[in-house]
DNA sequence: TGAATAGTGTCTGTGAGACAATATTAT
DNA sequence: ATAATATTGTCTCACAGACACTATTCA
């Protein structure tokens, strides 16, 4: 059929001549838990965690998946990805970056859906609104060697290991493939998401200033170091740190005290 | 209602109770284009390059745009653009990177549509298909300031402009924001499309070696060096630039001679 | 011969890695 | 006093920017 105008085309346009499928949007919400210490001379210690939320409905019933949701079809993705953060974790106005779209078509077991998730990152200190009931922080350990990726999450009640194998594709010459190779608790292809979002932070802490959303507004360079090295997953230098980092802060009036050793000057982000 | 198992829970599922969509997939496919010189003594000039199509039906009929199609309901986004690199451009085994998830629910006036886009680089000179019909390569000339990016392709017949606002968002640290100011010959939001995966070819040219998907096999460090000078969008100098690569290429027994200057040797691409 | 490109040498300044040294607090 | 953290000084080495210089070809 010939039309003789954008207008009559739409007019006469049929959207259910292709196979139509759902979009969700799953966010990686991230931020730092702070330890309790009984040593008064130590600082408290710090932990990179995750927010999870239990499925209370299957698929995956009773298992532990990131806060998402499907998109509605008069929104865009990033506004799905905020009303979601409100409604599973009461959460609002906070750094949101888009990651990667997963397609596999049978990665849902109820039909084809297609996800693309989200980093958010997060103060937790700066949270005056309370977690939904079936949400919690878990703190992230892991390690890699060459070939493989190994996450451990604790919430203190219940700890979930997962192991994800990391090949060289053929054709990239940089990029990795993940595939999970031990899972027994967290949802869908999850484990892929949180994985390729440790290492998508781990790579932007070096090159922009995304870490000061994960940090209060006044903090000590100590404090700011040991989030770097979670997220490094490494000690640093203390010189070295305090070279990189003081283009990026500047000092405050403000002092910690009571800790048994010497006061810090707290420090605030500098923009540019 | 209340299910015992997941079989159970999965054979009733009625997947219609969400509001489905399409998906497409949109490929940048960037290369670098020799142009023949008249001057015996100097170098062909070097053009970066990116290949649009055509379109023949509406929406925007006679427009250009970017090679892409509608995702099955059976593949995943990945195989999709490489199918329609193969139907659209007649491309096949080349490097492809997933960029980047485009859902303003207005962006395509037939329906709602989603788009994800890829980016494919390959040498031109590699190629022993034919383009199809309506497929062309357009030579890409921009330039920036702080605010806004401005875009010029050249097919040789038809010299497509256009002009993106770049601005800085709220809550994102670094992100920025692109929209379109100035666009006649361009169909959707390609624009968008085209200036992040610039964006994102001139970052990763830094740090990865995905530039060597774009050489071919035996080149000189001239001619790559014209490579870096184009997607980085400045002259290098030359010692510095030697410095660089130097860990990225191995020198082999073929001599380029004909031009009316020295000779040069010629370079491969030497993995890690 | 000279225009054009290829390739190398070297000086200088910046900045990271490493280690040492000093400062300050609460118990 | 001492353990723990905060903060600074400085030496070295690697490397990027800058510029100069040499080498080689073909019309």
């Amino acid at each position: 059929m010939e039309y003789k105008s954008e207008e009559e085309f739409l007019k006469n346009y049929n959207s259910d001549e292709f196979e139509k499928l759902s979009l969700t949007a799953d966010i990686l919400i991230f931020s730092i838990s702070n330890e309790q210490t009984n040593n008064y001379r130590k600082l408290g210690k710090k932990h990179f965690s995750v927010l999870l939320v239990k499925r209370d409905n299957y698929p995956f019933k009773d298992k532990w998946c990131l806060p998402g949701g499907f998109i509605g079809i008069d929104e865009d993705i990033e506004t799905a990805a905020k009303r979601i953060l409100k409604d599973e974790a009461n959460i609002k106005d906070i750094y949101l970056e888009q990651l990667y779209t997963y397609s596999d078509p049978k990665r849902d077991p109820r039909m084809r859906v297609i996800s693309t998730s989200y980093m958010a990152l997060i103060d937790k200190n700066r949270l005056n609104t309370k977690l939904t009931n079936n949400a919690s922080w878990f703190n992230i350990t892991y390690f890699q060697d060459e070939k493989s990726f190994n996450v451990t999450l604790d919430n203190g009640e219940e700890i979930l290991k997962f192991k994800i194998k990391k090949t060289l594709r053929e054709q990239t010459t940089d990029r990795y493939k993940f595939t999970i190779l031990e899972n027994k608790s967290i949802a869908f292809d999850h484990p892929l998401v949180i994985v390729s979002g440790i290492e998508r932070l781990k790579n932007k802490i070096e090159y922009t200033d995304v870490v000061f959303n994960m940090m209060p507004e006044y903090f000590t360079l100590g404090e700011l170091q040991q989030v770097y090295e979670l997220i490094l997953g490494k000690k640093l230098l203390d010189p070295a740190f305090r070279r990189i980092i003081k283009h990026k802060v500047e000092k405050t009036d403000k002092i910690q005290t009571g800790g048994g050793h010497r006061p810090s000057a707290m420090f605030r982000y500098k923009k540019r």
